[in-house]
DNA sequence: GTCCTGTCATACCCGGTGGGTATCACCGAA
DNA sequence: TTCGGTGATACCCACCGGGTATGACAGGAC
């Protein structure tokens, strides 16, 4: 009566995410007319029109907005509980609460931090294994959520940490990366307003959440790419100081006086309840 | 494969918290052969196992444990978006994100941020109509959770913010509340120390999520049987400030010297888009 | 030892329903 | 007008979720 099925809530989602019935029920590996009946059924036991049927496709109503996003976080808590649950038992240990842990972190970002708190923890006397999970940019949000991951380091601006619980670990300036032979790389250090709207070298643009922001720049989604694009003169990027670790030797780095500070947290999902993460964080604090 | 129904959940939930399939299946209203039946299913096509069946009853593995807590949040996920999404359709409105919000509030506490909170919003040019939603100690966070409310007013340290975005609203001092005859009642200011341990004054036990903390003091659970319970000199009370609204003549109040501030927080999901509650939460930090 | 009791598991049956195919109703474009 | 493409309807079947009856097994009383 008051709960939904999660079959429902992927049938729906798929439809909203379509916004045609015929491709969601492909997606979902399934005849179209079946899946119109569910979306129907759901209708009526909410008591609710979630889709406007016009001429053409189909179109969200107000409560299928909220049913979208309300829809996705019961998902991601669902197949999180089963991914979870399923590590707890896989790794054999009897009393499944010191299990492997799953640490997301954006690829090549906090290297130095990342090696002293896998050294510092593993010296601690029951520490639980460490899976190292490297993720593209702001997917150790998607990791947590859905359950692939336990815990994640994370960067303030570039993260949002809502909905999780949270420590501050690192904060740090940022530089301005800069082809070697560049006017500006002869600099001691920059404003942000010294490297905006350069001309000949727009800043590379990454995507958010799978999607690209607007801009001149080029579009990069990996640091081999941008160190590349940069070496070859095209553009240039602002990345926290702990990154200076992959520059290579095409490249100068000028600090920014002026850019804000790139914040590292640890964060976990805010209902974790497990030994090994506390452990883990309490490292991690203590670094 | 990798996700759950919310149905399963639901049996494995009445099970891990009865430990007995016959109580489970009975709380369920259902028999307990099939309910044996879908949590062997469960545990197979999750590939672990959950309950350790001994001789008499039942007890949970680890991996039933991580099941247990990952479970309740995907539950909880799942009704909230049932409720949410039914109240965005019920109201009628046709473009369903300028609806009626919830505001979940610790009975009588904050009366006066209260009332001037929504004063202030109602005076908004598009306010959305708001239903305050009384609840007892701690439960304006459950309510969040499973949808019974879009936002909340939380008490720190006595809510948790855990898994909510939240701003700062007040911070404000504590007082004892005495019975007027008292001899400490004729004090200006008194410490934590002045009031703990009186034989003749235990202080009152509030329930902490459904279950009370040990101690002499009498068991309470709403503001009018502490007040009369202090009126007739039974037994005292550490409250905050703005609490004095409903104090009697009987009682005296007494300003703590050293009692932990309580801060008052407006909170809700972290993964909310309403554009009414984005208003409220505008409002609210302007006061 | 033999009951008896209480537990969860098994065996078997049935009805509801989720899913499939075929088709319809409708609208816009050519 | 016809045609292509949309979602809805009609109808059927198989699966499975749920029920009842019963079994297997362990403890406790005696």
């Amino acid at each position: 009566m008051d709960t939904l099925e999660t079959r429902e809530l992927r049938y729906f989602m798929a439809v909203a995410e379509e916004l045609h019935f015929g491709r969601a029920a492909e997606r979902l590996g399934m005849a179209q007319p079946p899946l119109s009946r569910a979306i129907q059924q759901l209708e009526r036991r909410l008591g609710v029109s979630l889709l406007q049927r016009n001429r053409r496709g189909v179109c969200l109503t107000g409560a299928g907005e909220v049913l979208l996003h309300e829809g996705r976080a019961a998902l991601d808590a669902a197949t999180a509980a089963a991914r979870r649950t399923r590590r707890a038992g896989g790794a054999g240990t009897p009393d499944g609460l010191r299990n492997r842990l799953v640490l997301a972190v954006k690829a090549a970002a906090s290297h130095e931090l990342l090696r002293k708190l896998l050294d510092a923890y593993a010296a601690e006397p029951d520490a639980a294994e460490i899976e190292v999970l490297p993720c593209g940019s702001c997917e150790q949000e998607e990791m947590l959520r859905d359950g692939r991951a336990d815990v994640a380091l994370m960067h303030m601006p570039y993260n949002s940490l809502a909905g999780f619980d949270s420590e501050e670990l690192l904060t740090e300036g940022q530089i301005a990366v800069l082809p070697a032979g560049h006017p500006l790389a002869a600099r001691r250090t920059l404003t942000l307003a010294d490297v905006s709207d350069i001309p000949d070298l727009p800043l590379a643009r990454w995507p958010r959440h799978g999607t690209y922001p607007p801009g001149p720049g080029p579009e990069v989604h990996d640091q081999t790419q941008l160190a590349q694009l940069i070496a070859l003169g095209r553009t240039m990027a602002i990345i926290p100081d702990s990154a200076r670790a992959w520059l290579w030797a095409e490249h100068t780095a000028v600090p920014l006086t002026d850019a804000p500070p790139v914040v590292t947290y640890v964060a976990w999902p805010a209902h974790s309840r497990s030994l090994a993460l506390a452990g883990l964080i309490r490292t991690a604090t203590q670094l």
